[in-house]
DNA sequence: GACCTGATCAATGTCAGACAATTAAATGTC
DNA sequence: GACATTTAATTGTCTGACATTGATCAGGTC
């Protein structure tokens, strides 16, 4: 059972070492790194393969690097916002490379996004309140294109996430609501179907206002019957 | 207003051009990118800063390289499994870097993990309730040392979220409850909190069985709880 | 014909050394 | 003390070389 698995390249396992210091906490907020001549000697290697390790993980901002005496590479302070786009774009891969139906997709995403009526409602603020009516407002707009409706969706339900008040949420919702925007534009580019998605918007912005989470909740749960039945349509169509 | 963003280093600029070209679809699963040579070549860069390029998109599992004759750089099929690992990691750190309270962090992992019961309530299967049963019978034992104790609980919890029978879903819930270990790990490091915790489980497990999607919800309710109490506790006597 | 064997070749992996660009700190000048 | 200059450390990039890998193909053997 020869199961030592292939030794990858030097650069990849340096970049795990240090990466795994990192998780250990062996390496904190920034802390920095030997310079990367000084890190080549230690690991015995060339200082173009240590280039290469310290590129893998500045790509998962585990690092960023500073030139200039002093300068060098530091254990970067990861924030959610910075961290937001990175999930996203996995998410959307994720969602486009692996055949996932439309329907799981939705049910997911719906799934997720309830998971903060509960607080939402009891946490809402007039900001998030606002903004959510301004998109309404763009929404109702007929000139809007096809793009910039769905633009303005995510905006809407982006606030409605934030409205919980809990930024570890937002972070996860934000990134499964953003991920499915490319589904989404694919699936309701029919105008006709904005009427009624506006409407489930002003009911789950009245609904946050009067505090009524259950509201909310059968607004999404609307929301995500009526978003597959779209795309049920939509691609029968296309079939034909 | 000089808002022109500092152009930043061209084996960056590299990884974001390519990286565009495979999330607007340019660039499909299984394509082969040109030789490092010819990318050298037709950016007007070296080798070196190529390959930099190169090993910021593996880093993120964009893409793949394979040596020998007809190797070279492939555009990787991102699946579930090897997203994981990966979203688990920028978690733990997110968790470990931002100054999140403990009661928030269970907030946001609990109210996430609701989200799942009504679908596992209604699609659980055996073999999953076979895992949590087993996973229940390895927590009971007193001679588990806390780490096992709480890698046992990540799995019952895992085969939870699977039970939705949701791919996506599974995921993101999975991704938020792994992230949460460390923390669990410094608070539960008191044997005296396992048989309530256990209790808990049997109350989720045979709610599943009975397909009772409102009691396991109550029981996960209770669990969050349970842990806010307890790390409350935990990090008031470590303040005396 | 089927099967092994070795040569070939294109590609990545790694190295060593060089120079350019940047930036903080030390130094010098008024 | 304020300002200009030099210095040194460090990353960014380039060049050219060699090692390693692995598919393909030609040739030889049974």
């Amino acid at each position: 059972m020869k199961n030592a698995k292939q030794p990858s390249s030097l650069s990849a396992q340096i970049a795990d070492a240090i990466r795994t210091a990192i998780v250990d906490g062996r390496l904190l907020v920034g802390d920095r790194l030997p310079s990367e001549a000084e890190l080549a000697d230690q690991h015995g290697v060339s200082r173009a393969t240590v280039r290469e390790a310290l590129k893998r993980l500045a790509a998962q901002s585990l690092i960023r690097t500073e030139r200039g005496a002093f300068g060098g590479a530091f254990i970067n302070h990861l924030s959610y916002e910075e961290a937001r786009p990175q999930q996203v774009t996995t998410s959307t891969l994720l969602l486009g490379m692996n055949a996932i139906s439309f329907q799981v997709a939705c049910e997911a995403r719906y799934a997720l996004e309830r998971s903060c009526t509960a607080l939402a409602a009891a946490r809402r603020t007039d900001r998030l309140l606002d903004i959510m009516l301004a998109e309404i407002a763009r929404q109702a707009n007929p000139d809007l294109t096809d793009e910039a409706f769905c633009a303005s969706d995510v905006a809407f339900h982006r606030a409605l996430v934030d409205s919980a008040g809990n930024e570890v949420l937002s972070y996860h919702l934000a990134g499964s609501v953003e991920a499915m925007q490319p589904l989404m534009n694919m699936i309701t580019f029919t105008a006709r179907s904005r009427a009624e998605i506006i409407k489930l918007h002003e009911t789950i912005l009245n609904g946050l206002e009067a505090r009524d989470a259950a509201s909310v909740d059968t607004a999404l749960i609307a929301l995500e019957r009526y978003t597959v039945e779209l795309g049920k349509t939509v691609l029968e169509k296309r079939g034909a």
